[in-house]
RNA sequence: GGGCCCAUAGCUCAGCUGGUUAGAGCACCGUGUUGAUAACGCGGGGGUCGGUGGUUCGAGUCCACCUGGGCCCA
């Protein structure tokens, strides 16, 4: 063995088994699987039983897939912040949920038993959904538990449990017995292929091209005359009660050959243009308001349209005068219902022209579906318009229509008879947005954006023609006059508490009023079930009642709702109506949204995109502590961007974070707290600085987790990690660490300080990397990689005061800014003229003033400054007058000590060992006796 | 088209109530070390603060408009 290599081994290297490499695709479901044995989170929870409780109440996800990397997202920032809730002390119970009801399932389901050719019926097509929607949580629950989320998974909620189905109806008979449900008649989307109303969720916008038209409606009481409409929509025109013009607007009567047309001014040109008109002449002007109040004839069915008043008339595309068909858009509706008009819609379930009064014989039995050869109705309406000269142009028109996702067809709008929640009775909807003053929103915006909504968003239309969903439970006569009892209601939600909503599909009328006292006016009536079900916002809308206020470990309200941002429309909104209207008080104390997902170029990922979308897809490239350090480096309150040049980042950081905390294990692996633990005043001065650091970064690491500001905390960590420690403390320390005795007491003060940063830096980043975290900590306390020692058992460092204030600390941080300000640049230049390679070759020379004020620091710590400054030694010149500090170096005189690589003026001879520093010298005398 | 929001180095983020040459980490380039070594140190280049106009003695920071992007609607 050569001299080199027998001196390095009297060095106290680092030793660990904590590995440089995290494997994590490997080793983190060892370490999941060590936790479940261990029952970690039960132990999590109770050792705070008896502490302040935070309550974070899981928004249920839709069990129709794998997680996708949002959703993940999601999970991630929940585990975090309960994490760190727990380690402060809170006690934390997490319940996660599912929600299980919807379109999409039956959907899928559907389509599947179809494929299958299997029959079906509601009970048999349930039974599907609901085998499907299990598949799927148990999936997703693996997947959740994957990304390390810490939750009682044995009592998570599913919308679909009975108990659950019965608080949504619990909650409708609320509803019912404030007298806040009705039936009516009023617009909403349908799908003619699948026969069903749907909701706003379940409408998808695409490009269409529809027949623009320019429409002329003759006026009753101006000769020749015809107020011109614009339609993009021509089957709604056998619907057509009203014509709109925005009251002040200017409106020209132009006059073409010997016909007049009245138009928005505004769009003269463009009109006359679109119809090929040559010749034209504005005979006169007025406003909408005084047109308002004339009378038009329907161009083809006998029958007048006033002309009317509407606010939201524009005049960007058009005529500026609006065909109103109330029976088919949300608009027209309203303008109708304030003039009385007929909520007409001449349509059947199959979406065709149904027989009355009115309607042309020719138009009877025609479906204004949208089919690959066009809308036959569309064809109709233009045939006769055109045959009854009252289509003054035609072109193609471009623009985004609701399609129905299922069928992929354009839906229409029809008015049709719906159970709907009156969100004004009693000031609901006042209420509500007087309530939020009391929540807090992060970002603040998000109480003007849910209030936005609710201020807006009209009455609740809460029937769906579906079978996979909570029955409205109401039963209809002969003459369909409905029986909504909130008692009977209550008395069905403990039947289905029982036996599950399926009961309601599965029995008759008969054995479902089996036990209840119907009074005179039902009893001998021959009544038949409603066919409906609820709108699933009603069903996850409600789990603050089903879950926070039913699990006695929850507190209702919750302190903290999590979701993205698209909930200030969804749940975030059904859960507040739910709960004003059940309990006059919001179910939630705070709300915290998040962005979306978006790619390296900030646009959405989609699947076309053919970008990874699940979850899965990343954890099993980069494992979970990787992904979750990549949520955690985000701004989650903005778009949150996710491409390989990030995630290589965060890997890169990842691998510093891990590194630094493997030098750290490596340094204490001789060191024993019990026996070679110093006390505080002992230590070394850059040992108390780093303490200092180590308390400052515990400060403004809990002030950003406490305000939620993740991204905040892990910039922290990783300036902490490199400029801190890697740069700074660890690579001044390394000599003593290495190169002193084992006992020698500056060492085991440095490792008295890095006990204490590891122990606290360990403890912070164990909410952000719980994996990574663990693995450290189950080295450090026993030796394994898993170990009985767990992290999260372990409370949130507080920031130590007495690490912080004293004059070691002063004088290192000022030392250590001269080192970083001009230091290190004198020693780069020596460097790079070849003078010296390492810094230990270099001799430094600093000529202070005694005017400066680092006069007194450098000559109160001449005898650190050398190993501060990482050189073989300092040469300190006093000089007067005021000129300023300066620095050199030159190439230290001497010898080489093999041993510590330090230069000094004299070698000493050791036996056995040959020469070395005297300070190595007199450590090899000790390690020889 | 409407509501809410976002836009600072290649990437992720700081930049408080407007005030000296806009910061950090990562990446990049150069370089040292080979006793944290698929690791670590040192040095360097890099931004007309999305654009245009305005308010002001002075704007990344305030206002207006525009462009691009996201969510939610239509």
């Amino acid at each position: 063995m050569n001299q080199a290599k027998k001196l390095k081994d009297t060095l106290n290297l680092p030793q660990t088994d904590f590995p440089m490499r995290a494997n994590a695709v490997e080793n983190e479901p060892q370490r999941l699987k060590h936790w479940e044995d261990a029952n970690l989170y039960n132990r999590m929870i109770e050792q705070n039983a008896d502490k302040k409780s935070f309550t974070l109440h899981d928004g249920p996800p839709f069990t129709n897939g794998d997680v996708h990397v949002g959703t993940a997202l999601n999970k991630i920032l929940k585990d975090t912040i309960l994490r760190f809730k727990n380690a402060q002390g809170y006690y934390t119970p997490y319940i996660p949920g599912w929600d299980c009801h919807g379109l999409p399932i039956e959907f899928k389901v559907t389509k599947k038993l179809r494929e299958q050719k299997q029959k079906y019926d509601h009970v048999s097509l349930r039974k599907s959904c609901a085998e499907f929607s299990k598949n799927f949580i148990e999936t997703q629950r693996s997947q959740f538990k994957r990304l390390g989320v810490l939750a009682d998974w044995d009592k998570e909620y599913r919308t679909m449990n009975p108990e659950y189905e019965a608080e949504i109806l619990r909650t409708f008979a609320d509803f019912v017995e404030e007298g806040r449900i009705y039936r009516s008649k009023k617009p909403i989307y349908w799908s003619i292929p699948c026969s069903t109303a749907l909701a706003e969720a379940e409408i998808e916008y695409k490009d269409h091209v529809s027949p623009s038209v320019y429409v002329s409606f003759r006026m009753t009481d101006e000769h020749n005359t015809s107020v011109v409409i614009w339609t993009t929509t021509p089957w709604t025109l056998p619907a057509n009660l009203a014509v709109a013009v925005h009251p002040n607007e200017k409106y020209a009567k132009v006059k073409v050959a010997d016909a007049f047309y009245w138009i928005a001014e505004s769009l003269v040109k463009q009109f006359i243009k679109v119809c090929k008109f040559e010749l034209f002449e504005v005979v006169v002007t007025c406003s909408g308001r005084e047109l308002a109040g004339q009378n038009c004839n329907h161009p083809f069915i006998d029958r007048i349209s006033p002309i009317l008043e509407a606010d939201y008339v524009t005049m960007d595309s058009g005529t500026g005068c609006v065909h109103i068909a109330p029976g088919h858009g949300l608009d027209d509706y309203l303008t109708g219902l304030q003039h009385g008009l007929e909520v007409y819609c001449p349509l059947d379930d199959d979406g065709c022209y149904i027989k009355d009064d009115e309607m042309p014989d020719e138009l009877v039995g025609i479906s204004v579906l949208e089919k690959s050869t066009g809308c036959m109705a569309n064809k109709k309406v233009l045939e006769i318009l055109k045959r009854e000269n009252h289509l003054l142009a035609q072109e193609n028109h471009h623009h985004q229509y609701p399609h129905c996702w299922r069928s992929k067809t354009p839906v229409v709008f029809r008015a049709m008879d719906q159970w709907f929640v009156s969100l004004d009775k009693d000031d609901l909807r006042k209420n509500c947005v007087d309530k939020l003053k009391d929540v807090s929103f992060t970002p603040d915006w998000g109480a003007n954006r849910i209030k936005g909504f609710l201020e807006s968003r009209p009455d609740w239309c809460i029937s769906r023609q579906r079978s996979w969903g909570v029955p409205i439970p109401v039963f209809f006569d002969d003459e369909e006059n409905p029986l909504l009892d909130a008692e009977l209601i209550r008395f069905l939600a403990l039947k289905i508490e029982q036996h599950g909503s399926d009961l309601w599909f599965s029995s008759d009328e008969k054995s479902l009023l089996a036990g209840y006292e119907l009074n005179n006016f039902w009893k001998n009536k021959k009544l038949s079930k409603s066919k409906d079900t609820l709108d699933v916002w009603i069903d996850s809308g409600c789990s603050h009642r089903s879950v926070l206020r039913k699990e006695k470990v929850l507190d209702w309200p919750a302190d903290l709702y999590l979701e993205g941002s698209d909930q200030h429309r969804g749940w975030f909104q059904s859960s507040l109506w739910t709960s004003m209207a059940s309990y006059d008080s919001a179910p939630y104390k705070r709300i915290l949204t998040h962005g979306f997902v978006v790619d390296g170029d900030g646009r959405k990922i989609s699947k076309s995109d053919g970008k990874p979308q699940t979850a899965d897809s990343y954890i099993n490239k980069y494992g979970a502590d990787v992904l979750r350090l990549w949520v955690c480096s985000e701004d989650f309150r903005r778009d949150i961007p996710l491409s390989e040049e990030i995630l290589e980042q965060v890997v890169r950081s990842y691998r510093t974070l891990r590194n630094t905390i493997r030098f750290q294990l490596g340094n204490l692996s001789d060191f024993n707290e019990a026996d070679d633990c110093l006390s505080l005043d002992e230590l070394d001065m850059i040992d108390r600085w780093a303490l200092a650091k180590t308390a400052d970064l515990t400060e403004e690491l809990t002030a950003a987790m406490e305000s939620y500001e993740l991204h905040r905390a892990v910039q922290l960590i990783n300036r902490f990690c490199t400029g801190v420690l890697s740069s700074t403390y660890h690579d001044v320390v390394k000599d003593r660490l290495y190169t002193l005795h084992r006992e020698d007491s500056k060492r085991r003060s440095t490792q008295t300080a890095i006990l204490r940063i590891f122990e606290t830096f360990v403890s912070l980043i164990g909410p952000i990397l719980p994996f990574t975290a663990d693995e450290a900590w189950s080295f450090h306390k026993t030796n394994q990689k898993l170990g009985s020692d767990f992290l999260v058992l372990q409370k949130w460092p507080e920031s130590v005061y007495s690490w912080k204030e004293c004059l070691e600390v002063e004088d290192a941080e000022k030392l250590l800014n001269l080192k970083e300000s001009k230091i290190n640049e004198v020693l780069e230049s020596l460097r790079s003229t070849k003078e010296i390679g390492q810094s230990l070759e270099a001799e430094l020379v600093l000529t202070c003033p005694k005017e400066d004020p680092l006069f007194e620091i450098l000559e109160r710590r001449q005898d650190d400054l050398a190993e501060l400054f990482i050189v073989s030694s300092v040469i300190l010149n006093f000089r007067e007058g005021n000129s300023e500090l300066s620095v050199s170096a030159h190439h230290a005189p001497g010898f080489r000590c093999p041993r510590s690589w330090r230069w000094v003026p004299e070698l000493v001879e050791v036996e056995d060992w040959g020469p070395v520093s005297p300070r190595c010298a007199n450590v090899l005398s000790q390690i020889n006796h």
